[in-house]
DNA sequence: GTTTAATTACTACAAAAATAGTTTTTAAAC
DNA sequence: GTTTAAAAACTATTTTTGTAGTAATTAAAC
């Protein structure tokens, strides 16, 4: 999976969000200050380009729409942290985000009661 | 906290293993192929003006460690992406690693005896 | 059918990032 | 003290990214 910019990352989640857009949508969903309508047109050929957006054609108008989902865009990425911050354990990273106090043990029960009612 | 592009950070990465570093070092830890030794030394140097690294001379000879742990870069770093693919839920996260059947129930329970454990 | 407004296509350019050559400094070896 | 080797300092070049202008196209509005 090629690499995305900054920039490009950033639009591509508009897309995911929006599912769809024209180029007028992406511009409408990003933050201020808007950036050029032709910014954001040339963005999406580029990512068109790297094989993460396709488009239809409605009257001369194209509507992007991503080839790439963001779960597996999402995977890629996961994996790529893990391995750098975490020593590639899920325990690792698990044991980090109960340490920094942001999962108590009782989330981490229910959570657990969660899964275990999913797998059945 | 500045934002490194992608070499810096993988450059960084390795300091961090390193806790210091003169150049050789870090190129020394750094894959194939090896990259030119003032292509180092460049962004090094560029580190430092980010406020990344801190340097001590040996005899003319600049020994570079880092001034921002690894762990505070981790933890923006997460923030960020918690927020990007998590929508800023703990649970989520976990939850999608639990789905993608990376942690079992057992290693959770483990794990969250642990955490009880050390908050007692 | 001509005007107009929106959109794509094409082109250009500036800033950032990545890379490495050249020059200068320095310290060590002889 | 001269030579040599390694490093830093400085400079330059290429590529990628971000941005947007201009030209061409097209569809709709009149």
């Amino acid at each position: 999976m090629k690499k995305l910019s900054r920039k490009e990352e950033e639009l591509m989640q508009v897309i995911w969000d929006l599912e769809k857009a024209f180029v007028k949508d992406a511009i409408e969903h990003l933050p201020d200050p808007k950036p050029h309508y032709n910014t954001i047109a040339t963005l999406m050929k580029r990512l068109e380009d790297k094989g993460f957006l396709a488009h239809h054609e409605y009257g001369g108008s194209y509507e992007y729409y991503p080839i790439v989902g963001k779960e597996s865009y999402k995977h890629t990425f996961m994996k790529k942290v893990l391995n750098t911050f975490f020593d590639n354990s899920y325990l690792n990273m698990l044991a980090y985000f109960a340490k920094e106090e942001k999962i108590s043990p009782d989330e981490m029960k229910q959570l657990v009661k969660m899964i275990e009612k999913d797998k059945n």
